[in-house]
DNA sequence: ACCAACCCTTAAACTACATTAAGACTATTT
DNA sequence: AAATAGTCTTAATGTAGTTTAAGGGTTGGT
């Protein structure tokens, strides 16, 4: 399967697009492959594309002045990621994006973006509901970041993201449950002798 | 200063309206006003309406099993208020909307909303900024969450809003900053004799 | 094949914050 | 005007999660 093939799927179960959409939008994006550990994004710079995962995966992460990492969001296959503020607004961005496996992506830039927005009015729609989506998840994460301890956040983990549990490292796993990863692993004890 | 003109002005801010689009929106809104402690929204309940606060305060908040409320945010002259996820998604709303003070709002219905868009696509991006902003507000304050403590989060919230300071009992304040009434009044005492 | 870099775990000491309780003070309702 | 419900503070005790340190295991680069 192609990447376009992928993409193409991926836009059929939001909703259906016509040959001309297809032919507009995969003329827009650009295939890119990436290491792990090579950015898409760094602190200060601006978000200049939308980036659609076709395989692999990434973290989206801020960094506090003692250097500690901050995980917001985990992107693997058939996901998006972006840093929706600095994309929009075209200003310097807080965040990182960087490849925590080897990955395969797809890209469009925000101009491009503008143009399928203005000439196919379709996109309009669907990327919109693909932006509600991030917004739902942000704001679950945050209700669920106050109103949770460690180890209930760790449980809704797991069964949210299954396949990430084994393709992450748990350091990375600890920092988006905003813990330590000395605690996690008394944590994952604890699950385990009982 | 009618509540029309309050929120005309407020869209000038963004993009100026010609006269057909002013009597668009105009026709669309719905003027109410609410006691304290009313609420927009209750747990369990489909987000109808994107309010415009004209005057008063509201608080957007979760609540756990154990009656704990957590404020996600507030919103006072000047800002909107709704439960995007629930709105966009016709989903039930895990969230509360509530009034924190006798208040002026004015409504506009999700098909109105949605009429506008369609008739007048000037509004697609005025609000689409509008939702941008609720956006970056709450990825700042969950990266914020993570990476800094109640004290600074404190700090960071005076800055902030300065004018909710003196309106809002620190107990709604310290549900904000996801800490005690306790702990807040804890931190204001070592903030004073410093 | 080696070295460096990363990763996972355990455990002891520590700290930011929660809980409980109690008293004084202030609004809101009747 | 009294009653009730909400608010702010202090203080003692408790706990979830951090820090530091150390040992062993895995991976990746050259």
């Amino acid at each position: 399967m192609t990447a376009f093939q992928n993409i193409l799927a991926h836009f059929d179960r939001y909703i259906p697009l016509d040959e001309t959409e297809k032919q507009a939008l995969t003329s827009r994006l650009t295939e890119r492959r990436v290491k792990r550990k090579q950015y898409l994004l760094q602190e200060g710079d601006v978000c200049k594309h939308f980036t659609y995962v076709v395989a692999g995966c990434f973290k989206m992460y801020g960094v506090d002045k003692s250097g500690t990492e901050y995980n917001l969001v985990f992107a693997a296959e058939d996901d998006w990621v972006a840093d929706i503020a600095s994309l929009h607004k075209e200003l310097p961005s807080k965040l990182f994006i960087e490849a925590v496996e080897a990955s395969t992506i797809l890209q469009i830039s925000k101009g491009d973006l503008w143009y399928l927005y203005t000439n196919h009015p379709k996109f309009n729609r669907t990327f919109r509901v693909i932006i509600e989506d991030k917004y739902t998840e942000l704001q679950n994460r945050l209700l669920q970041t106050y109103s949770s301890t460690a180890h209930e956040r760790y449980e809704q983990f797991l069964s949210q993201y299954p396949n990430l549990t084994n393709r992450l490292p748990n350091t990375q796993i600890a920092s988006y449950l905003g813990i330590t990863p000395e605690f996690l692993s008394k944590i994952r004890n604890e699950r385990l002798t009982k």
